[in-house]
DNA sequence: CTTGAAACAATTATATTCAATTAAATTTCA
DNA sequence: TGAAATTTAATTGAATATAATTGTTTCAAG
């Protein structure tokens, strides 16, 4: 690979994530850490990153375009993202179910959230890409297609493996005398399993 | 080989790979570096190509940004993903990996294919969605937030439970001296995977 | 011959790694 | 807590490897 690609990548890395580890970028470009380190002096000398202990982070002319961009569309989003990071707080892996609030749950999330995002909703995942300090977990398994998203004992055993520090589950409805109400009996034996995975519940 | 043939060789490697190396050329053409470098000279004094330690670049996409390249071979991607469509009509169990062309290509399908398609994109996976005889079936682990692709060992393990008819695999470079070259090597893994579970490839 | 393309050789420049040291973060434990 | 011990990362100054330049030679075609 050429260096000059490699700045490409690292510069790449950096506007989509927000941040690049030394590290990290050791293994998935195969080079020494030096190297790694004189690119990042390299493009921080042009002010392309910042520099910081154990890698660079997104300069801040980007940065404030970002935050202006969270500022925009404020009211019902900035609520819900107050809130969640207010239940979220200190939580590192958590369970996020499908459906649309759990989408704009996950948009909410984006900024501040750090640790490890499991989800069955290829939506959802593909949303939390765009969280620099999440790690992503899509379960696998058969494609639901009307509701897009991933059912069945696959995803299911998948789960099994995992400990779960907080799950958000969607419902369509709620009620005393049945507990949670679901269109489709495959989609509650995936929450169930979520459930029995986590310490923590929030619907 | 003539003179020219080799510029001509160059410069359409490097429009559709976005670099050349010195090294790999002089290979590949069977001539010294020297050579290689007198070309690499006279199509960067004509601002056919960048010139960089080691190599080449292609010239345009200095800061292009990953939506305008995917834009970029857009016609060129269609014809390609037909002819694939073809090429898959009484195919049953797919295997199609991630990039922008494999998601054209899932498009392309959408109206006729009747069968099984796993995939470890769930991009790919969402537009499949949308095919009426399409059973979907999606890799799960964790998600690379760059590429927006399933990787990992527990991906690898899945895929190693199917049995596939037809893999669609996308590549960034093919040579016949290396083989196929990819810019991540957890993605050659991947891509590795599927081709040993199938009967049959598409490049 | 002469010319131009290609190869060769010696030099210079650039890039990458290594090793020893210093600095920064993290952990441990009183 | 908070200070010592440990781990992890950064810096510096070589040493090595890789690539580019320049000037020269070879060789075949015109």
């Amino acid at each position: 690979m050429l260096k000059e690609e490699r700045l490409k990548f690292i510069l790449q890395r950096v506007n989509t994530e927000g941040r690049a580890a030394t590290n990290e970028l050791k293994e998935e470009l195969g080079v020494s850490e030096d190297t790694i380190r004189k690119d990042f002096q390299e493009l921080s000398r042009t002010g392309k990153v910042i520099r910081v202990h154990g890698g660079v982070l997104r300069s801040e002319d980007t940065v404030v375009d970002f935050n202006v961009r969270a500022g925009h569309h404020a009211s019902e989003k900035m609520i819900l993202a107050s809130r969640a990071a207010e239940l979220l707080r200190d939580k590192h892996v958590l369970y996020i179910d499908s459906g649309t609030t759990n989408l704009r749950l996950a948009e909410a999330i984006l900024p501040f959230f750090t640790g490890t995002c499991i989800t069955n909703s290829p939506a959802i995942a593909l949303q939390l890409c765009g969280c620099p300090g999440a790690d992503v977990i899509l379960l696998g398994g058969s494609l639901q297609k009307t509701t897009k998203v991933v059912m069945g004992s696959q995803a299911i055993s998948q789960l099994a493996g995992l400990h779960i520090e907080c799950s958000v589950i969607g419902v369509s409805s709620l009620s005393h005398k049945h507990g949670i109400t679901l269109p489709l009996q495959e989609e509650t034996y995936m929450k169930q399993a979520a459930i029995r995975q986590s310490k923590e519940i929030i619907v």
